[in-house]
DNA sequence: ACCTAAGCGAGACGGTACGTCTCGTCTTGCG
DNA sequence: CGCAAGACGAGACGTACCGTCTCGCTTAGGT
């Protein structure tokens, strides 16, 4: 390790190893003590920032919940199996997976914990859940290009109602539970789809 | 002027006013202000009741949270259209107007985001939700027994994943909003559980 | 040393335990880093007191600085020698030598330099210097009635003189300066009081 | 829109426009809100300048208070009544007036306060005082010049003590006191020095 | 006529202290 | 023994300044 000296201001202007160092912490304390350790505080602690450097840029923990979060989805893969049902339970074993392996499901049930307090948390935690529900809609109107599905199929429905149980699976701590239900729930949804 | 002389011991017995009094206040302040203001200083404060006795009684925020949320949700009517669909649709529309219209919604919400602290609210939370699920099962079961359904549908999953949307609603705080995806999430359903 | 427990509340009364332990500290922070040292957190680490606790006794740092400097000043003598140009240079030597030699210097200079930022410390030192020079005055009017002055002197325009000087020596660090000009000052004041 | 331009570097030579803008900023800050509002960050703010370029001329608090200071007191007259009593009781109502009316007292008492904090600034407060002493010791010869006085007078002494007059009704904040007590000091005095 | 050196504004940086809030524990004194 | 009351140590909150730093720019003076 070459660390010397501490950071310091490098002008008038953002310091990326200060965000950087203030990002790896706060992910850190996430992932080892959930959202119970999180305070602007141990983050200035353990990333060796001041707080007000924290405050500068992130005016809230929502704030930065989110940056931690999109910093770390970006590692989640696309699901293309070539059947729906197969998309679906493809699906929820991955986010499920994602959340459950990384640090990211701490991070997530954080976000949705915030999101109860501040209303700017909650706002972002919707238009986060919109535009994922957007995206996951695409797995549903592959199947819909494939001439398999009913016409008349919501595809944002269908969306929506797949991560809602994601969410929920995260939030009651069941992300690693083997009697989880998705199959069965995969399997409903796929005939609800269905031609 | 008749003051009404302040709550007493009425010897070595749990107090029933000092218990109602305090379920009210925290009742009352999760209705005003939700969660972050839900404190059990702002609790006693209200209730004009001692920490310890707070304490005594609700060993933690979790347990003073699940009391409240049960007194309230025994106002909740059960529901029985006839029809599948109609049951989904109703349950949904029973549940999300029950906790936006009631104090009973900032109660539940409080509860998720305890349950991202508190590992014994998580269990809690986990339990209550297994207690709904198979609660709710009922209605998929009676559709069931009335032949309307595939036999190998799985009446818990099926209960499951319904309540996930409702609940996701609620943590996103769109319990009131008229564009939600309810009939479409409950057609989907409905046909995939349908023979 | 017997310590074994930290200090606890013993109810809902005020804890002198800790209301000593937080005046020794303040008492030992003044004498060793002077004003420059005295903050509310440095007192509070040291006594291992809460913050909120010397808040709730002591509104602002004048308050705290106030009760530290009575419970000193109780150990100065008074001073008789017989003659009034003896009593005057024994009142500035006594005083700045209690100054320079014990914490009250720091403690004193603390509070005059706290009264210039807060009013309420300005009003607190000016009640002082008032009751101060009400006492000195006794000083003067001994010799008064022992007919040695002029029968038109004005006893607390005397006090408050006097100890002016004091307060200048202390001000600018000359407490222990052996050049000082204490016998000089006393003789031009007792040339102007006798008769 | 003709917005006059922000002031520039002129080379590698102090500016002098900068600089006065910080004089300027300083004491108008110590006369509106005093040593408690008296700050790098605010004079720097309130004189549109770097901070570093007040650190570059002005290394410390303490200097800046002097350098504000010696720009005002150039305008304090100087007094000669031809009387002893008359020039002590001159001397002490045009220092507190010039105190009390100017931001001039601001700053003294600024300066005092900083001087219980910085060892730098307490030097050249002593320093300061030894030069004013010095100066008014001046109106001490003059009358010892003209024979009024007892040969034997510490001009030095006097001066000192009558300074210490002045000072401590600024640090109490009663320059403004109509019942002050100069009239009766400058009594003492006199008759303490007159043969 | 170029080039270097220094001053300038701006503002980010790691810190520390501020005064307030809530936490969960404790003890008292009354009933 | 329960109860209201409230003090206690602990520590997070979000803000203000501290004194240092680096930047990009200006201009003056030496070459």
């Amino acid at each position: 390790m070459t660390k010397v000296l501490a950071r310091r201001s490098i002008g008038s202007v953002r310091n990326p190893a200060a965000e950087e160092a203030i990002l790896d912490a706060a992910t850190a304390i996430l992932a080892e003590g959930g959202y119970g350790a999180f305070s602007i505080e141990a983050v200035a602690r353990r990333a060796k920032a001041g707080k007000p450097t924290i405050y500068r840029w992130w005016p809230s923990k929502a704030h930065l919940l989110l940056d931690v979060y999109h910093r770390l989805k970006d590692s989640m893969p696309e699901i293309d199996t070539g059947t729906l049902e197969g998309d679906l339970v493809g699906f929820l074993e991955n986010l499920t997976s994602f959340w459950g392996t990384t640090s990211s499901g701490s991070v997530f049930r954080s976000l949705v914990a915030e999101a109860q307090t501040d209303p700017m948390a909650a706002e972002a935690l919707a238009a986060y859940s919109d535009a994922r529900v957007a995206g996951t809609a695409g797995l549903i109107r592959r199947a819909l290009a494939r001439g398999e599905l009913r016409p008349d199929v919501d595809a944002e429905a269908a969306s929506d109602l797949l991560s809602a149980y994601a969410w929920k699976l995260a939030l009651i701590g069941r992300l690693d539970d083997p009697d989880n239900r998705i199959p069965a729930v995969a399997a409903i949804m796929a005939r609800g789809l269905l031609k």
